[in-house]
DNA sequence: TCCATTGTTCAATTGAAAATGAACAAATAT
DNA sequence: ATATTTGTTCATTTTCAATTGAACAATGGA
């Protein structure tokens, strides 16, 4: 690297202010991901790059946003996980990764059922499982009868579950 | 009051151990309600209802969770405002309000649409319609124009999303 | 090789949201 | 009237997850 690089280096840490525009964006994100029950940074940094016409390397997300290296670089992975973001092609200096928003509601919709919704009814049908032979090896009397109609009923919401999320992604495709 | 009935009153107030059977079931509802983003209380409130056959008043919530008062005022607050919970008859006593958990998923999943995420909707879509004003008084440029293409965009999840989540109840009727 | 750049991990800190508990209100019984 | 039961409110405390920041790889360039 040379001089100029290094100098370009030194002062090219400007302190970019997000715009009004930026920031209210942002926010909407915010929110948005509040609602699902994900860090405000998830927010923020989908939000940066949903506002950003270029795509954005880690640094870029750490010096406009103002949060640290350690969140943007969790908050990233997560997104990736998500498949809410993609790598960009175009990086060619070192290994430096540039990322850009997947805008396809069905995508994101379809990232966030297979990555937050299916574990957690995954464990808890395994939980009901469990439940039930607890009642099974229950006395029989009225208690355990209505114990079995109780975990009949978890069973049930679970299938539903498992029938209408695959048709709420087919819904939102065009 | 009664001599006889204050003595009931006096070690009437039993520290009912839950059962490992109710503890699990509510420990399935707390996780469930957690995916929405609702506090724990809430979980414990309904799984306790669930599992239990008797309608509950607020001072029996309190005793076998062993929560606050406040903690079980709210969280019932909370489970009438989403239709979750209902006013059993078999009163009497008093003023003494007795709950049961209305166990209908078309209804639980329909009082969480309307009172989570229809007021969030909305109050996404004022900020949309003020972003999109910001956008035309922009001068229009390159800029602009990608700003104003992101907001049509936005503008459309929103419309989806009216459109998908009526329907998501509906598959969820029978 | 050795230094600079880029990114991850994780223990410690912080902060936002939930739970507490005491004060208060409202209704009922005595 | 007065006391008791029942329930709500809200300022404080607690809790737990998100964030930080420093140490640690891993890669590439000089």
């Amino acid at each position: 690297m040379d001089l100029l690089m290094r100098m370009k280096g030194m002062d090219g840490e400007e302190e970019v202010e997000l715009s009004e525009f930026e920031s209210q964006v942002i926010d909407f994100f915010c929110d948005g991901v509040r609602l699902l029950g994900l860090p405000k940074s998830i927010g923020e940094i989908y939000g940066l790059l949903f506002v950003t016409q270029e795509s954005l390397a880690l640094d870029d997300i750490v010096e406009r946003l103002g949060i640290s290296k350690g969140s943007a670089s969790q908050g990233l992975k997560s997104l990736r996980d998500l498949g809410a973001v993609k790598v960009s092609g175009e990086s060619s200096v070192g290994r430096k990764v540039f990322y850009e928003p997947d805008v396809e509601l069905k995508q994101l919709v379809g990232g966030f059922i297979k990555e937050q919704v299916m574990p957690h009814l995954g464990s808890g049908e395994k939980k009901l499982e469990n439940l039930r032979k607890q009642v099974e090896e229950m006395p029989g009397n009225a208690k355990s009868d209505f114990y079995s109609g109780r975990i009949d009923r978890l069973g049930r919401w679970s299938k539903r579950a498992r029938f209408v999320l695959p048709l709420l992604q087919k819904f939102l495709s065009k």
